[in-house]
DNA sequence: CAGGATGTCTAGCACCGCTAGGATGTCGAT
DNA sequence: ATCGACATCCTAGCGGTGCTAGACATCCTG
């Protein structure tokens, strides 16, 4: 009777996380204009209510979207970071993995950042996932650099304006390197 | 004969603008989904068909509300930059002027540089308003940088990234100053 | 096997952007 | 002054959206 129980629970987690990797393949794939709940009803093979027993609304998918996206961009703001040559060359490989995260999975991009939300960043509701990308950015920076959140902060800023900009056709995307020289050269911290 | 067409032209003009406005004030006091064709026509006092008269679709009258915004941001720019006491103080005074600016017409700046559009910064099609707002970023540099362009490019991005993730919540706000004097520090030319 | 809880679907609501086609009014020529 | 042509504007409706109430089926429990 429980074993039943521990099957279903297990099934629905299993289609829960179904209706958020259909939802992130339909965005990639077509954007997010394309995603509508009887489009992504179709393609998980439930009908919309459905949908509603698993999330609250539209709104909770995407947000569920974009929380498995924290999750991918932190690991691999990580995987850059470890893998730079010596700290000097951190920041730079930092940066270039986040423009190239923004750059290769668009409408996971635009549903972490750029849809409305209530996720915050620096709150206590904070997803784990969320602050430990941002992490990646403060680590970049010498402990000993008492502003090295403000740092990372405009860094981030400054990184998510070239990608939207950039995304959106506002400004050009083939001199993106230049622009990320010129950032890094200018933010990374001086040695003291 | 003529007299009667001149005045319908100038009826037609002055609809064409009120159209602009309305939605404007409608987006500025409510946010962009507000804005719907039904709720527009009934403010401006017409029939939705009406709109499509004037405009091809909604799109094409975000695309007018942001093109006013442009001559707007450009103007509040060049103010700042002319009232800075000193050259130096210029870039400081523009991008502080460019944050209040987006601060203060959320719904605006949307428009401009969020909401989907086929504006592009550099390019033929580049309305002036909008070349002659990234040229006073571009004025803030000396003219024998020969990479004032890029810097341009840069500080915009990052002041946009700064505007639009305080301004959907996801990086505390009342921060704005330090990450403003970071920024300017960092990018001003250095006087050769 | 009956009863109740659980899960799912069909059908529909109010809204969206947009448009076809008819009613209304105005203009210029006869 | 009247009539036809034209421009203007609105009513009504299309197919779409997010979301939900209520009927239906299915399964576990006593």
């Amino acid at each position: 009777m429980s074993a039943i129980k521990e099957r279903r629970e297990r099934e629905r987690a299993q289609r829960h996380q179904l209706i958020i990797t259909a939802a992130r393949e339909l965005a990639e794939a077509e954007g997010w204009e394309a995603v509508t709940t009887r489009r992504l009803a179709e393609r998980v093979e439930y009908s919309q209510p459905v949908l509603y027993s698993h999330f609250s609304g539209k709104d909770a998918i995407v947000r569920a979207v974009s929380i498995d996206g924290f999750g991918e961009l932190a690991a691999q703001l990580r995987r850059a970071r470890l893998a730079a040559p010596e700290p000097g060359q951190a920041l730079r490989a930092v940066c270039r993995a986040y423009l190239e995260f923004a750059t290769e999975r668009p409408a996971l991009y635009q549903a972490m950042f750029v849809m409305p939300t209530d996720v915050k960043f620096a709150h206590a509701e904070t997803p784990p996932q969320l602050r430990a990308g941002f992490d990646e950015f403060v680590s970049c920076f010498r402990p000993d650099n008492a502003r090295r959140e403000l740092f990372a902060e405009v860094i981030w800023s400054a990184l998510h304006g070239i990608a939207v900009l950039s995304d959106s056709g506002r400004i050009p995307a083939d001199t993106q390197d230049e622009r990320l020289d010129l950032l890094v050269t200018r933010l990374a911290d001086t040695p003291s």
